[in-house]
DNA sequence: CCTACCGATCGGTAGG
DNA sequence: CCTACCGATCGGTAGG
C-alpha cells in the first residue's frame, strides 16, 4: 500500500457537509468543510487490519497505518489511545462481524439438515476469512499473543458465542455416525483446517471458496455439494 | 525464561578442554579453559526459537535472546550476522530435523497400508509441532513472512520436501476412497488442521498427541487406531 | 487532526 | 564473547 492514500482521505463532500463542524479543535480542511470522524476511524481501522494481516502486528508502526489512511504520523493517536487499542478494536470488529454472518447463514438454514447447516457455516467461514473486507478476522487469528490480559478475556467471550455456534451441528453429525472423531476434537481440527487457509489461499489461483467448502465437506464428512 | 541463564552458559569442563583456544580473539572465561562454540550457538538458537514462537519474531529483541543464552547484548551477532540470520537459523533447523524425522517415520512404514503410513505422517507432524523441543518447526509456520525473498526460496524447497512425502500415499487413500476430496486441497486442509494445534494444544490438559492422532484419523478417513 | 518533539528502545558495530 | 557505544526508529504527547 503506497504511503498516501489521498483518495479515500478526502471523500465527496456530501449531503452531510455542514457548516459548523463538530470536530473539537484544528484547522478546516481545504476542500471540505466538515470530515466525518466516523469514516476517518473507520479508515484507521481497515488500513490496521491489511498492515496488520500482512505485516504482524509488531512489525506494524503507528506511522505504517497513519500514512495508510492519508493522515500524519500523530493523527491516529487522536482517535485510538494506543496502538494495542487499534488492535484490540481491529480484532473486535472481525469477531462481531463473523458472528453476525454466522447467525443469518444459520437462520437462513432453520430446518434444515445438520449437514446442510455445516455446510453454511464451512462456506461463511470461508468468506469471512478469505472474502472481501477479510483482514480483521485474520488478524485476530493470528495476532492475538499480542493482546493482554483483559483484551483477551474479552474477546475469548465472543470466540466461545463462535464456537457454540458450531457445537449442536457438529454433535448431531457426531451422533448420526457422519463426523468420527469426538465433537471437542473434532471443532479444533475442523476449525484449523479451516483457519489455515489464511496462510496459502490465492484468489488468483484456480480454487474458490465453493471450491474449498466443497473439499473441506468431502474430507470431513465424506459429503459433496449434491448432497443435503 | 529468566534474564540469566548462568548453569547452561557454563557447561562443567569436560573431555573437551583444550589449552589452546581455537577462538580468534577475546579474553578467557574465569572457570573455564575453552568454551564450545558449537553448544553456544545451540544455546542461542534454542534460546530464539522459544521466545521467537511465544512473543512473535518482531517482538523479540536480541537483547530477550542474549539474556535467555546467558550472554551480553552484542553477544549474538558473533555467532550470527543479524537478527534475521537467527530467525532463518531457526527455521532451517526446524525443517532439517522435520524431514528426518517424518523419512525415519516413513521407513518403519515399509510395506504398511496407506492408511498406517497416514497416521505415521500425522502422529511424527504432532510431535514435531507439541513435543519436546518443538519450538522450531512451530517458528518456521507461523513467522515465515518476516523472511526476506531469498531466504523464502530456500526454505520453500524444504517444504516441498516435506510435503512430497504425503502426496503418495493421500494420492493411495484417494484412490481406495478412504479419502474423498481430491489430494491437493486435502493436503492443504488436513496439515492446515495439524498445524493449528500449535495454537490450541495444552500438555496439561487431558488430550495427547496419540488422542490428537486417533481423532485427526477418524476425522479424515473415518479410521481409529485399531484399522491398520 | 497537524506540528514539533521527547524518551526509550533497538539492531548492530569497533575494538579488544 | 564483553564493553561501550551509535544512529535510527518508535509509541506517544502537548498545544493549537
Amino acid at each position: 500500500m503506497p504511503a498516501h492514500a489521498a483518495t479515500s482521505a478526502k471523500p465527496p463532500a456530501g449531503a452531510s457537509a455542514l457548516v459548523a463542524p463538530l470536530r473539537p479543535r484544528g484547522r478546516p480542511r481545504k476542500t471540505l468543510l466538515e470530515r466525518d470522524d466516523g469514516n476517518r476511524r473507520t479508515d484507521l481501522l481497515r488500513a490496521a487490519a491489511a498492515l496488520f494481516r500482512s505485516q504482524g502486528f509488531a512489525a506494524t508502526t503507528t506511522r505504517d497505518i497513519a500514512a495508510a489512511a492519508g493522515m500524519q504520523s500523530g493523527s491516529p493517536f487522536y482517535h485510538f489511545k494506543s496502538k494495542d487499542a487499534l488492535l484490540f478494536a481491529v480484532m473486535h470488529e472481525g469477531m462481531h462481524s463473523a458472528l453476525a454472518r454466522q447467525r443469518d447463514s444459520l437462520q437462513a438454514q432453520q430446518g434444515q439438515s445438520a449437514m446442510s447447516q455445516l455446510r453454511a457455516l464451512v462456506q461463511t467461514h470461508f468468506q469471512v476469512l478469505l472474502g472481501p473486507d477479510s483482514d480483521f478476522v485474520p488478524v485476530m487469528l493470528y495476532e492475538a499473543r499480542s493482546l493482554n490480559a483483559a483484551q483477551r478475556s474479552e474477546l475469548s467471550a465472543l470466540q466461545a458465542e463462535y464456537e457454540a455456534l458450531w457445537i449442536p451441528v457438529l454433535t448431531d453429525l457426531h451422533t448420526s455416525g457422519a463426523l468420527r472423531a469426538p465433537v471437542g476434537l473434532a471443532r479444533l481440527l475442523l476449525l484449523g483446517a479451516l483457519n489455515w487457509s489464511v496462510q496459502w489461499f490465492d484468489p488468483r489461483k484456480s480454487a474458490t471458496v465453493a471450491d474449498l467448502t466443497d473439499a473441506a465437506m468431502a474430507l470431513f464428512v465424506g459429503h459433496s455439494a449434491a448432497s443435503t
